[in-house]
DNA sequence: CGGAGGATTGAAGGCTATCAAAGTCCGTGG
DNA sequence: CCACGGACTTTGATAGCCTTCAATCCTCCG
């Protein structure tokens, strides 16, 4: 028995395009390992050496200067594919925000057993299309919209994150979350300052639009607010 | 015989995926067609209805916000693919910067011809995860570069990608090109005002780090200046 | 030659970054 | 239980980069 059948991803990550049989053979490849939160499992302009799925946690894509300023590209959640298939080398580096359990391979092998699957393959089109839609959306926001706008957008996007309890259609934004980012990674994200984005927050709850109850934990109190200020 | 046995871009397109009798067919479900420069292929939040090869021209992928701020999150060259498969909307819009010619698709068609042939949607899948490095990087350009630093990555970039005249492997940045874009264009690219963008560039020209012949064509003086001020 | 769109240049202001300091939270150890 | 230390966050003051607003200039065509 292989570890897929009982992954509480297996019907939402990439996998869902094989049958058992087939994720007998791709589980064969692959073995589940822990990141903790804050270690790296991809390094950026290295050997692209794995690709994974991600069952448990959230990971942080980000790429950086030589003077050492860090953006943040994209942010991986469970079900999420994370690595770059196909090609020698990755132009990302992936750190784990909060500890996580992913499932890595090779990605040589990974490579091979997709070519020759492909509804694994189609899946992955599937996911990498949207991927780079939600990074074309982003684009918009780093070079148009000012601090408030990028942080009402970033909100609303959490909030849309974080409320996906039923099934998609049913999906309903979440009231209240929690942030698995620092302010220093949510100014990582939204190309700003950790000064900017913390007089922003404090600036939203003051004007009762949201409130903090704790460092990381988020209330939205008006969403029509947020929506309106979003641009 | 097909259009496509002379097509130009039939080596360097996805289509180098399919063998001559496949081809004919997807030939069949498509046709060629002009688009003129500053007309629209495809409209942002518009039904996804069309795909399309580029054969030749430029044309630039955009989002924007409802107050009229436009953001150039892509563009498309000659053997590139442009729409958006697999999916009811699309969420860029897609403008001609220069006369261009267009092989174009259904999009109901194309998908289904595309599950049909696994081996064009490896291809595709390729082309789209290439596209989604390129994404990340210019993220890090409109989050965290400065103007000057912004202005010498694009035109690096920009004769870098003019400078493909011979094969892959021997491809030389071009010294002189002409760019397919107005100042206002450039400014979208890269998420600054059109004002800005002039004073950068007369400033490189003053400091001897590029000419500008005309409007549109640059010529690079001193890479390594770029490459320095580049970040 | 004249007009129109695009580009450049100039002046002023605002938004965000930078620099600096104080405050808060939380885990550790006494 | 409380004191302490360190990391993270907030707040304040200032500076500067880029935008905004405005006017002029160029260049291409009719």
């Amino acid at each position: 028995m292989t570890a897929c059948e009982t992954c509480v991803v297996r019907n939402r990550a990439i996998c869902s395009a094989l049958d058992n049989h087939e994720i007998a053979a791709l589980s064969a490849i692959g073995r589940r390992r822990t990141v903790a939160a804050g270690e790296s499992l991809i390094w950026e302009d290295d050997d692209s050496l794995l690709v994974a799925n991600v069952i448990d946690g959230v990971l942080k894509l980000t790429t950086s200067t030589e003077d050492g300023r860090e953006q943040i590209v994209g942010v991986a959640y469970p079900s999420d594919f994370i690595g770059r298939p196909f090609s020698q080398t990755s132009r990302a580096s992936v750190v784990a925000l909060t500890d996580a359990r992913v499932c890595v391979f090779a990605r040589n092998d990974f490579d091979r057993f997709a070519r020759e699957h492909p509804e694994l393959e189609h899946k992955l089109l599937e996911r990498t299309l949207a991927e780079l839609d939600r990074t074309r959306a982003w684009m918009m926001l780093l070079g148009r919209k000012t601090a408030s706008e990028k942080i009402a957008t970033f909100l609303l996007d959490m909030s849309d994150r974080f409320g996906e309890t039923g099934c998609a259609p049913l999906r309903r934004p979440a009231k209240r979350f929690t942030l698995p980012f620092s302010r220093q990674q949510v100014a990582d994200v939204l190309g700003l300052t950790i000064e900017t984005v913390s007089r922003q927050f404090t600036r939203l709850k003051q004007d009762g639009v949201i409130d903090l109850p704790s460092r990381r934990e988020v209330d939205v109190l008006d969403r029509g607010a947020l929506a309106a200020l979003a641009g």
